[in-house]
DNA sequence: GTCTATAGGATGATAGAC
DNA sequence: GTCTATCATCCTATAGAC
């Protein structure tokens, strides 16, 4: 196996620790040390630990918008769509579970820059996903309620996937996504 | 209208801030500011930050506790105590939306004691929810799934009311809890 | 690429005057 | 009950030796 980079190490053992404790409660000294290091060593690899944040991040927000960028191109019904979506929250979760921990938790601690870039992604992200429930209501897919709370509901269960999947971790990715579809697409009542 | 307790103010202001920018990162400095004295003079009607933390997040865990107690006493089918459940989520998020942000971020920052206290009445509240759901399972009202799946998609959802409710705020909360409540149990599929 | 040393500032908390 | 002054500690980051 090709050994990492010195700074890919960096922000994996920093994710690790951000969703640990958060951004606020993780110092240069605690990444340094976990790697066996000095702190000071850490500032050879990267700027600055501003610069930590942003990468975990805007890598993570860029996964999800490349994947939705993808869903909206399909030319499937509203239902599949959003099985799609679903699909991509699973994956990238057990992907990159550290880094989903931190873009819910820490967003608001980006500098300005990064973090206008951030809200501006999300923004987007979650009317495409907007947009797809309309759609399937127009359709008469998808019933006729109130798309904010269609979207809330579905949004927040993907959004904290990462806080299930680590204790429940071994459950298969596959028996999880249908469990999940069946429950946000026909619900939890019998006999309806 | 009464004047409040200057230590009940110290506590309304701290969660406002811990809510914005999260426990850490959030100074004693900070929080005498937004109240127009010295960080000092907190000291008069606290210990310390700690017991700031610890009263906000003990105080709205122990609302649930109560609240999800009520409801295991009721003799009423499982669905309709999985709708109390939601309607108990709704009324705090709307009342302590303040508390309910730093109950769900900065619980791990509670001292040991208090966290081992939070852990247990958090565990105990994800059982009971769990006990109605097998409880409906068995009775033929809900459908055989994964009941980890069901109790984790209403669960993540009610956790996170309080970005949704903030944002959409005037929302009616009874029309919110319908919604909610008929996208949970008959899910969103039409003609199903 | 890592180290030691340290700058420069913020933090939680205390002592004691008023 | 609030203030000023201060302590001891921690923080991010830099300089310069090896």
């Amino acid at each position: 196996m090709k050994t990492r980079s010195r700074k890919k190490e960096i922000i994996d053992v920093a994710s690790q620790l951000f969703k640990e404790k958060g951004y606020n409660a993780v110092s240069m000294r605690d990444i340094a040390q976990e790697m066996g290091i000095k702190a000071a060593s850490l500032y050879n690899h990267i700027t600055g630990k501003q610069e930590i944040l942003s990468t975990i991040i805007l890598d993570v927000a860029q996964k999800f918008t490349n994947g939705m960028n993808k869903v909206m191109m399909e030319k499937s019904s509203s239902i599949l769509k959003i099985q799609k979506i679903i699909e991509l929250h699973i994956g990238i979760t057990i992907n990159y579970s550290e880094g989903m921990a931190t873009l819910n938790n820490d967003w608001m601690h980006l500098n300005d820059t990064d973090r206008k870039e951030f809200i501006k992604m999300r923004e987007e992200y979650e009317e495409s996903f907007r947009q797809i429930i309309k759609q399937g209501i127009k359709d008469q897919e998808i019933q006729a309620r109130h798309p904010e709370v269609i979207l809330f509901s579905i949004l927040s269960t993907l959004r904290t996937l990462y806080l299930w999947y680590q204790k429940r971790g071994k459950l298969d990715a596959n028996i999880l996504k249908k469990d999940m579809v069946e429950v946000f697409l026909n619900g939890i009542v019998k006999n309806n």
